[in-house]
DNA sequence: CCCCGTTGCGAAAACGTTATCGATAACGAT
DNA sequence: ATCGTTATCGATAACGTTTTCGCAACGGGG
């Protein structure tokens, strides 16, 4: 059966505070009261009221509070789209957030250059109380809200920020690597506006030069961390008449994604080729071949950012940069080379 | 260095329609006009109106615009949390709303009956054009807006809902069971208000009485699909004198919950303990012993949703009831008892 | 030259709440 | 009896948009 919307609906009717209000008997201004448990009513008159609003269930709708009330205890969390890295940092976010009296909304609008400045534009003062930026696309948001920002932006930064050590983590992955025995490394650069792209690819460097490995220019490539791009960057790199042994890639999502090509071209992953990865969401380990990556505590990330935000929005000081230890999770992806 | 929110921030005004309107030397309206590409303005008014807006970098207050407007161009995903259930839903939702020209709201209000209720009421109508619910715990939900449910609550809906073949996989999962020879087969069944709680229920039934397996009562226990319940459950169960051999539990994370308390009782899975799961989220791929599941296609069923709610919104008309199938990934977790 | 349709624009009324502030009542103290 | 205080409540003005509707200007056809 096939019906749309409208088949046999009647329209139905919102119920709002005048609605409460007539039911009970009183104005809308006592029934907002009772409603955020404003002081100056009755006993008796509260009862009533709150009877009423039971009955018929009402509940606020979100769109006036925000517009006209000061707060509406919710925050944002304001992410690029809902992709493994941002769902991660929900996850950790959301359970943080539990018991706060918080209600939380994710939001997702467009991409390109400063959507985080549009979303906050868009929500900030009115919807929400407070938001965490997902790798926002501009160093310094004009914002009306407490903000922190994980994953920021490249540059000294006035907001507060959760990240992790990424020049060690990206050293650690090479090292591993080099370590190994491979020689021919490439790597899968991430997005060079972000802080966390440019120091994997530090990392990668210092630790190539510190074990006196040649670095192949042609072996770094930018992905953004769009695994398209990696993709591409991954099927032109292993056609070469000399492929490399290696990859590091920036992020897990980039890849899983060379992974693919690889094993779509017939190579063996990690005899033919190793590959570590950045990250450690959940679909690395549950890849074709596990993935050996950096693993960033990325739900503890999104936790300590709304721990962060919850003591903002509460008036109180925060850490301004929070950095968080990497570690290196070997799985089997990566082997000595033939 | 520690930093409250108010330190050292001038009160950042937000620039709103009016400002816009006066710096263009036109009034609201046609300001309003132009951003929501209505007719009735001239070219050069568009141009110069739309000059201004790209300067000062205008985003419309989403609140103030759903409160008055029909429309918001937003879809909401309301859910009891931001789990990975949830959170695979919502990727799948996601990807598919790309290119819709739609942003995405995923709601997460209070928990207890009726949230789905609550968020609708707060967000429906004004905030969002339309919302996929996860997991509703009411039958029939009133709605303003075109509404679907994804693992819809049990009984006859007059809803649009996207599941899966529950009592399939959930014999698939047990037949699995008894055929490695478990005979001491325990059931962590979900929540019995939702139609995939009954059904999975009633595979496990079906598989045991099919195969002549009788079931002892004692090991079929509620866990509402919350890991704290299952814990609690598989540590009562594993502490019988004759324990089973076998558990299957209705979701991943209780079955992950129920994993852990096995390897810290000190139980071999799968040698002491096979474990079966159902849902197929990345984390039960990832566990210390990767965890043999019923897979239901999450993403895919995120994704059908958001077609779903895609032609809702857009007045046509859509499928009723679509039931995706499963299938049964065997990994590490199950093997033939001692 | 008048009439009328078309086009472009702005004034103003919503939307459902919250916040302010004044009014009323009740009551004890003078 | 009058006054000040306190407790309770309601009118009403916002909040920032969208939408309706009216008005003016302008042409073209009769």
């Amino acid at each position: 059966m096939r019906r749309g919307y409208d088949a046999g609906m009647e329209p139905v009717a919102r119920v709002k505070l005048a609605d409460v209000a007539r039911l009970a008997g009183v104005s809308v201004a006592t029934v907002s009261k009772v409603v955020n448990g404003r002081y100056g009513v009755s006993k008796e008159t509260v009862a009533r009221v709150q009877e009423v609003i039971d009955e018929v269930g009402y509940a606020g709708n979100l769109s006036a509070a925000g517009l006209r009330g000061q707060r509406t205890n919710v925050l944002g969390i304001l992410v690029g789209g809902f992709e493994p890295f941002s769902a991660e940092l929900m996850k950790g976010a959301w359970a943080a957030a539990e018991g706060s009296g918080y209600e939380l909304l994710a939001h997702s609008g467009g991409h390109g250059h400063g959507w985080e400045r549009r979303s906050l534009a868009r929500l900030g003062g009115t919807l929400i109380d407070g938001a965490i930026l997902v790798t926002p696309t501009v160093l310094n948001t004009a914002t009306g809200v407490p903000v922190v920002a994980i994953d920021p932006h490249y540059g000294p930064s006035s907001l507060p920020t959760v990240d992790s050590h990424n020049v060690a983590g990206a050293r650690a992955a090479t090292t591993h690597l080099i370590e190994l025995g491979h020689r021919r490394v490439a790597f899968l650069g991430g997005r060079h506006d972000l802080d966390s792209g440019r120091r994997r690819e530090e990392g990668f460097r210092t630790a190539m030069e510190a074990a006196g490995v040649e670095i192949d220019e042609d072996l770094v490539v930018e992905t953004n961390y769009e695994p398209e791009l990696a993709a591409h960057a991954a099927e032109s790199m292993l056609s070469l008449p000399e492929r490399p042994t290696a990859i590091f890639a920036a992020n897990d999502t980039t890849a899983l994604a060379a992974m693919d090509v690889a094993l779509d071209m017939g190579l063996s992953v990690p005899y033919d080729l190793s590959i570590v990865g950045f990250d450690d969401i959940p679909e690395a380990a549950a890849a074709p071949v596990p993935l050996t990556t950096v693993r960033q505590p990325l739900q503890e990330m999104g936790a300590e950012a709304m721990h962060m935000l919850l003591a903002l929005v509460g008036g109180e000081a925060c850490e301004q940069h929070v950095r968080m230890d990497t570690s290196l999770v070997v799985r089997e992806s990566t082997a000595e080379p033939r």
